[in-house]
DNA sequence: TATGAAAATGTAAACGATTTCATTTTTGAT
DNA sequence: ATCAAAAATGAAATCGTTTACATTTTCATA
């Protein structure tokens, strides 16, 4: 494999010149600048990212953290990232934590060493002690889920508005037994949509009741079928679920309609996310919309942004209530 | 941010001794090895990859090249990649090439520049003359998906064996009239499968009818919507459909679903992969199990033998029909 | 033609590790 | 105490770039 050394002596001239004329210098005659593009190409050269990035002092790649791949909620996202990441020549390490300290450090360490320049993180169990102090010599942004307070710029949504409207909205068709599937509210976002499910029920002269509150450990599929079996079984039944998640509120709708129940007659079901099977679901399902590329090619400007040694400020981006046919009774 | 050199000044050795301790040589003295520990403990040192990858001129990093990151299909495939390599110390850079030559172009670079050591390729779509000659210098392996016959190692099922069983199954329970829901043919497993639904007909002694042989240009939710839509108009309408593809059946239950039919009563529907959410649809889907994450681990193996300049062998696995609700009239 | 500024090119030092080969130190047997 | 073999350590080259600085070439002008 030829290295520039090789290009040099082939076309007559110093590495530097040829380095210059990979770098697109403007320094170079283009007498000189002909002769190493014809050596470049007789020799089949390559410029070695290995060589290059030592030099430089980057790697050029950025890490995604995410708790699982299998939630189709990131995959908008992560295309969002991907796009600007690309466009400004990084490339993207995709890193499933499974929300496991052990492997979160793993991929930590790639940036320690260098592996890469920078964190994009949306993993709400991440440590955030770790994560605050990664932050302190290392770019790191905050994507969808974010530890408030700690200083790391994020992108998100107003949670606590997002739940409140989609709540609202089975008041208004009027509901008034509305059960809210949530998850552990160590995770701010559960806690903030909690806030929102709350000040609708408030704002409609509803108490809150605690025997309508459920939390599954994770935000899959099965977790929404079992919290649903549980929902069914209240002797005092509600007649619609605001679920945080659209996995979540799949899983309940397969279990109702497993129950012979009817979706929505005999029970309206509002998810959270927008994902693509949420529109492949029978009957289809009303969600939050996510504004999901948006907050990826956020997220990753403003990480390029940090890496160049830039200040950058959170972003709050915008949500939509989309109605379809789970709550259009 | 130390670096090795200063690490030695501050333990009193030379970068040798320090670079052996860090790669657990055991020809370091006990008394030495403390001093080196100690000093890289108070430096906080981290060894960095960039000047360790360059001396090895190796980048630990492997591609992973998908046509679209949005088919779960290759979310479990990708976990048994990534297992395997974090295990070997690799990382994979997921490379959604949308089957784009161009894009799929700026991936190869990645490993002809050295920044990756191999690719598992799983995009039917690939350029197979670019990607043969590639394979001649660099570590490459076919993974689901492969171009016959160049001689690239690969992991796959039968396809042909796979697809004669899925429709075997519906004339079993008494099918005659059976669409095939297939995408271009230009793609090996699109003619294999093909050739698949052929065989159990003929056995069968029922003749193909091309009327009933749907193409999609995609593998999408909305291309099996679409080809549903023409096939519920069909005069003569079948009574069973076997899709290549789960997105593809999901299309098709939502399209049968929404024109008022009952699957599998008036409609029998058979997909393929396994996809998670083959699982949760209503009702869930009968369809041909992909052992993904065994081809997965397959695949990085395979791959890292490749890059340590072993010959490696393609490999057939098993595949298997779980027969759910989509097919149980 | 000589001159000086501007343009083009070259030299050599980084970047941060690993490893070969040479050298020093330790060890155990005599 | 001596010595050879074994063990531990170090010096310096190397991987393949980029770039600061030095040097040479070009070219318009006097």
């Amino acid at each position: 494999m030829a290295n520039i050394q090789q290009v040099a002596k082939h076309a007559g001239v110093s590495v530097a010149t040829v380095s210059r004329v990979l770098n697109g210098q403007n320094t170079v005659s283009s007498k000189t600048k002909m002769k190493v593009e014809e050596a470049i190409k007789e020799l089949n050269y390559e410029p070695s990212m290995l060589g290059r990035n030592l030099r430089n002092s980057e790697s050029r790649i950025v890490l995604i953290l995410i708790p699982t791949i299998s939630n189709p909620f990131y995959l908008e996202i992560i295309k969002g990232i991907e796009n600007i990441a690309i466009s400004h020549n990084y490339n993207i390490l995709l890193c499933e934590t499974d929300s496991d300290p052990e492997k979160e450090n793993i991929y930590f360490d790639l940036v320690r060493k260098k592996m890469a320049d920078g964190i994009i993180s949306m993993d709400p169990a991440v440590n955030v002690e770790t994560l605050k102090q990664l932050a302190e010599k290392y770019a790191i942004i905050q994507c969808s889920e974010y530890g408030g307070g700690i200083g790391i710029p994020y992108v998100t949504i107003d949670n606590e508005e997002a739940s409140y409207r989609a709540v609202k909205h089975l008041l208004q068709i009027g509901h008034t037994k509305i059960a809210l599937m949530n998850t552990d509210e160590k995770f701010l976002y559960a806690r903030e949509r909690k806030m929102g499910y709350e000040r609708a029920l408030k704002e409609h002269g509803i108490e809150m009741n605690n025997n309508y509150i459920f939390y599954t450990k994770d935000l899959g599929f099965e977790n929404g079928q079992q919290a649903m079996k549980k929902i069914l079984n209240l002797k005092e039944r509600p007649t619609a679920v605001f679920a945080v998640s659209d996995l979540l509120a799949i899983g309940a709708l397969k279990e109702i309609n497993a129950s012979g129940l009817n979706v929505p007659g005999d029970m309206a079901v509002v998810g959270f996310d927008k994902i693509d099977f949420s529109n492949m679901t029978n009957p289809t399902l009303t969600t939050v919309a996510q504004p999901m590329y948006k907050m990826g090619t956020t997220a990753a400007k403003m990480l390029i942004e940090k890496i160049q040694g830039n200040k950058v400020d959170s972003v709050v981006l915008d949500f939509e209530l989309v109605i379809r046919e789970s709550t259009a009774g």
